[in-house]
This record gives structure tokens, C-alpha cells and sequence, in this order.
RNA sequence: GCGGGUGUAGCUCAACGGUAGAGCAGUAGCCUUCCAAGCUACCUACGAGGGUUCGACUCCCUUCACCCGCUCCA
């Protein structure tokens, strides 16, 4: 499948729009229509339904170490911005980069290492991208040639001590770029800061700025003790939530893949530190399964556990639930979900302030007074274990995932196009959405055969048992197969078709959206029939 | 943000410095007893803004969006 065709088929039926489409549309964003907007509550609600409103607190579900709880939260999407100082996105979502007019290439600013040389009464600032001694090594190679030296000529080279960044230089003039052979080549550093910022009041100064949060996980940590103190609940539980988050990306691309605007599925899983390990095990796998039970089934769906230096800077392991759209090249694969273990780093940040590496532990990272960069809230949000006597700060497991994506993802693995005979025999192309029925957006569709015999009135009764039950869809339009044809496009996986037969004995075909099968039941148990089989 | 490409109807594609056309889709009606049938009629477009010109969809500039590559990606 070819994603154009998916991109087509998604606005010509209206499950994606380009955001203000009519002033030009706007890069990162993206509407839902009539049909998308189904698709994707289907799938929150799918997420919430098997994460939480059917879980068991009472036992414990295959795989899991213990019995646990799980319980939901809707926070705000603005909050104090001291929540995004010390989780480490104010800092790590500020980046510098410089551009090379030579090369055209793309530097992180902070990642250019360079050395001063001099020679012929030219000092020049010689750079490379790679970092400790591939870098000192790459430099001195560079400096050679800009020069236009033999290596037995390397004693004219005057070098100053130390390798040092481009962002302790300043200026760019007198800079060899990292894949240039002149001057001079990069541009000024230009800030990239993911998250949006707005202000809160009607005074708009520094005091007043806020920020559209870049991932709902934090309001979940900041209300951790909230939680706690108003449900009883004991470790291990988890946190549920559901909504969006707001990432100003450099570049917004495929679709609704990485949009700027994108709704999040996250889980916070609180658990005692010396069972983490198992906790991680169990959400990785059952996050997975989630996919697989909802028709992501195949080849295209993996389970990548990363590498030790893939790791983010608070992670003691990481797995990411994969999927190969359409749009990524042959054997790579696009990020559906992350379950990472964040081990206590959160909760300690929001005590003690925004932390940083120290060996194998954590510290909170200090200014040059001394004092911590960024305070944490102060707020004790460690836990008391009354049964074994003991405190401590959970350890959290993190199933993060985009509901976009997954919807994307059951689109273009529902994405099918085979041949069926029409009514003269040949074979005809037919496209058709093989959605699971319980994420399709319109779950039976009710035809009468023709529009005469008194057809349409029955029809329109099963159609009006039908509607307050799930959502179904009536037509009478036209010849029955192109009906037959508009649903399957639109994924209904069921049609119910009045015909003579009907008038005679009171039964109704439904028609199979995979096989086009079709059998009888009594009109009055088609509902009954269609809810049994939508999973 | 850089380089390359593309913007004409809902979709796929034409044409032309001087009245924008087709197929499919859609709508209405007729016909139709199970898979995009037929007949009739109808609806709908030059991404946006400037400039050149008597006149611009066409030439030029700017901008926006999409695609590919780079870059980036908690």
C-alpha cells in the first residue's frame, strides 16, 4: 500500500483533514472527521476499558507478579513551570543548533568539538562532529588540509591547549564547519525549544510564563500523594491518563505521525523498588499484546528492547512497541508506544529538585552557589508500607502511548484491497478497511434491498433498534452492492440487508465486511447477533 | 531549517498569455430483488499574496502546504 493512497481514502471518507485546510492548512496538525473521530475514541476508549475500568484489583491478571490497582487522572495541560524544570524538559528541550551553508548540514550547537590553530599568521577554529578522540584525531586531520599541508609538515601547525565547543567560541567567522572546507560556513546558533510557551494572566512578562505540557506523565507525578491520600490505594497501582500533549517538532512529517499537537495513553505503574524489574517485564508484554489483540497481528508489529546507550538519562530499561508503516523505509520501524523503567527518578525529582547522573545514583543538580538548579516541591512523596514497616519512593513503570499513532497504525494495517465479481461476474478492485469491530466507527450499516415493498420501513426500524446500542448507519440510495462497497471502505465490518424474503418470513442477511459472506437471523435478533460479534 | 520535487473539481489527470475540460466520485430522479450496473439532470477547481501585461491558471517574486533526502526526534 502506498501511504498516498491511505491519505486519500482518509479525507475522501473523513477520518483526517489537514488542520485549517481552507487558509492553506498548518504543518503538525491534524483534525479528525466524522469517521476519524469514531476510530480514535474507539481507541482510547479501548485503552481505558483494558487498562483500567475491566482490571481486577482483587488478582492478579496472567504474567503479573501480584494483584494490583489502577485508577485514573485527568490533569490540567498547563501547570507550574517548576513541573518542567526539574522533570528536565526546560533544560533538555532547549536546544542550539547551527546550520552549515557549505554542507548543508545541521549541528547541535553544544556537540561541535573544535581546537584553535594557527598557521601562516591565520588562526582558525577547526571543528568536527564526533566527540573525544575520534574528534582531537578528525581536527587534526582537518587542520592539515585546510591548510593544505603534508603530514610531515604537522610541526607548522601552532595548536592551542584543549579541546573545547563551538558554544564557548561565540562568534562563527573564523570557524571550519564539521563537514566544510572553507570559513566561515555556519550560521549564528539558533534556539529550537520544544515546548510551547504561553503566558498565564494578562501581564505577559518571564514571571507570568507557562508552557503547554510535552507529555501528560508529569501531572501524574505531581498528584502522585494527591492520589494516595484520597483512595486508600496501596502499592503496587497505576496511574491512568489520557490527553494531549503539545511538542513544537523541527519537523513535523508522515501524516499524523509526529504532529505537534498529539494525544497521549500513560500509564504511571508504582511499584516497590525490588519487584521493578519483574513490573517491567509484565507492562512490557502486555502493552504488546494490546496491539496484537486489536489486529496489529502481524510481521509489521515488534517488540524492540533498547540498547544500554540508547537509554534515556533516567532509565534503567526500555523497551519500544514498533510499528512498520508504510512510510518508513523497508526494514525500519516507527515508535507506537514506550515502557520504560524510570526506577524513583520522577517522585525524587519532584522532592528534591531536577537530578543529574552521579555514578550509578542520581543527585540533585547544584548552580554554582552551590544550591540546587531547580528546587523540587519539598513534599514528602515517599510511601509507608504499613505491612512490612517500611518507607521508600516507588519505583515507576512508564506504558507511554500515542493514540494518534496507534490509530495511524490500525489504519494502514486495516488498509485491503482485493478483487470481487460484480453482478456481471468480472472481477472488480474493492478497497476495504479491515478494522477489528470494536474500533470500526460505524459498526453495522442497514439496507433495504430495494427502495419499494414496504423494504425501506422495516429497514429503518432495525436501523432505529440499532442506533441506541452502537453506531449504525442507513442507506437506500442506489444499487445495493455500491452500499455494500461505501461501507467496506468505511470499515463497517457488518450490513444488514432487507429483502423479499423478509416480507415473507420476518428474517434479514447481515453481510460479513472480510468475507462477504452472508447468513439469516430473525430481524429482531440482528442487534443481539451484531453486538456478539463486536468483540 | 537546508536541498530537490509537487500544488487545477472530493479523487486521478488534461489544456492554454485571451470562454478551464474529462473520467471516477457525489447529489436528485427514474430504473433496479444481493456486491462500485444503466438512463437523465445537477454540483464542484486553477493553494495564498504581490508583480509584469490591455489581459496571468500559464511568466516573475514572496508565502503556505504536501512528498523525497538531510537534520531532529524522551
Amino acid at each position: 500500500m502506498r501511504m498516498e493512497q491511505l491519505v486519500a481514502l482518509c479525507k475522501r471518507r473523513g477520518f483526517l483533514f489537514q488542520s485549517s485546510e481552507i487558509y492553506g492548512g498548518l504543518n503538525g496538525f491534524w483534525d479528525y472527521g466524522p469517521l476519524g473521530v469514531e476510530l480514535k475514541r474507539n481507541v482510547r476508549e479501548a485503552w481505558w476499558h483494558n487498562m483500567v475500568t475491566a482490571h481486577n484489583d482483587l488478582a492478579a491478571p496472567a504474567g503479573a507478579p501480584e494483584p494490583y490497582a489502577m485508577t485514573g487522572l485527568d490533569c490540567a495541560v498547563i501547570m507550574h513551570p517548576q513541573v518542567w524544570k526539574c522533570s528536565g524538559h526546560y533544560d533538555l528541550f532547549l536546544d542550539y543548533f547551527v546550520d552549515c551553508r557549505e554542507s548543508n548540514r545541521r549541528y547541535r550547537y553544544d556537540q561541535i568539538a573544535g581546537r584553535w590553530v594557527e598557521c601562516d599568521a591565520q588562526r582558525v577554529f577547526v571543528t568536527s562532529y564526533q566527540s573525544g578522540d575520534d574528534a582531537a584525531a578528525e581536527i587534526e586531520q582537518k587542520a592539515l588540509k585546510f591548510f593544505k599541508l603534508r603530514a610531515k609538515d604537522k610541526d607548522r601547525l601552532r595548536w592551542e591547549p584543549g579541546v573545547t565547543t563551538l558554544d564557548k567560541v561565540g562568534e562563527t567567522s573564523r570557524v571550519v564547519g564539521p563537514d566544510a572546507k572553507s570559513l566561515g560556513t555556519l550560521t549564528a546558533p539558533r534556539e529550537f525549544n520544544l515546548m510551547f510557551e504561553t503566558y498565564t494572566g494578562a501581564v505577559r512578562d518571564e514571571s507570568s510564563k507557562t508552557f503547554l505540557r510535552p507529555e501528560t506523565a508529569q501531572g501524574i507525578f505531581v498528584n502522585f500523594k494527591n492520589v494516595l491520600d484520597s483512595t486508600r490505594l496501596k502499592v503496587p497501582f497505576g496511574i491512568a491518563q489520557i490527553g494531549k500533549s503539545f511538542r513544537n517538532e523541527i519537523t513535523p512529517r508522515n501524516f499524523t505521525f509526529r504532529s505537534r499537537e498529539f494525544e497521549q495513553m500513560e500509564i504511571e505503574f508504582f511499584c516497590r523498588p525490588d519487584s521493578s524489574a519483574a513490573w517491567y517485564r509484565y507492562w512490557r508484554d502486555r502493552r504488546f499484546r494490546w496491539y496484537v489483540e486489536l489486529g496489529l497481528a502481524g510481521e509489521r508489529l515488534r517488540l524492540r528492547d533498547h540498547d544500554p546507550d540508547e537509554l534515556s538519562h533516567y532509565s534503567c530499561g526500555t523497551a519500544d512497541i514498533e510499528y512498520a508503516f508504510p512510510f518508513l523505509a523497508p526494514g525500519e520501524f516507527g515508535e507506537l508506544e514506550g515502557v520504560a523503567h524510570r526506577g524513583d527518578f520522577d517522585l525524587r525529582s519532584h522532592m528534591e529538585g531536577k537530578l543529574v547522573r552521579a555514578g550509578d545514583d542520581f543527585a540533585v543538580e547544584t548552580d554554582e552557589h552551590g544550591r540546587p538548579r531547580y528546587r523540587g516541591s519539598g513534599k514528602d512523596l515517599s510511601y509507608y508500607d504499613d505491612e512490612t514497616q517500611q518507607r521508600f519512593i516507588p519505583h515507576v513503570i512508564e506504558p507511554s502511548a500515542g493514540a494518534d499513532r496507534a490509530a495511524l497504525a490500525f489504519l494502514c494495517e486495516a488498509y485491503n484491497e482485493d478483487e470481487q465479481p460484480d453482478e456481471k461476474g468480472v472481477a472488480q478492485k474493492r478497497v476495504f478497511l479491515k478494522l477489528h469491530p470494536r474500533l470500526a466507527p460505524i459498526k453495522a450499516a442497514v439496507f433495504p434491498l430495494v427502495k419499494k415493498d414496504g423494504m425501506p420501513e422495516i429497514a429503518k426500524d432495525i436501523y432505529a433498534a440499532l442506533k441506541p446500542r452502537f453506531p449504525a448507519f442507513y442507506d437506500e440510495k442506489g444499487a445495493v452492492g455500491r452500499r455494500y462497497r461505501r461501507q467496506d471502505e468505511a470499515g463497517t465490518p457488518f450490513c444488514v440487508t432487507v429483502d423479499s424474503q423478509t416480507l415473507a418470513d420476518g428474517t434479514v442477511t447481515i453481510r460479513d465486511r472480510d468475507t462477504l459472506q452472508q447468513w439469516r437471523v430473525p430481524k429482531d435478533a440482528c442487534a443481539e447477533e451484531i453486538r456478539a460479534r463486536l468483540g
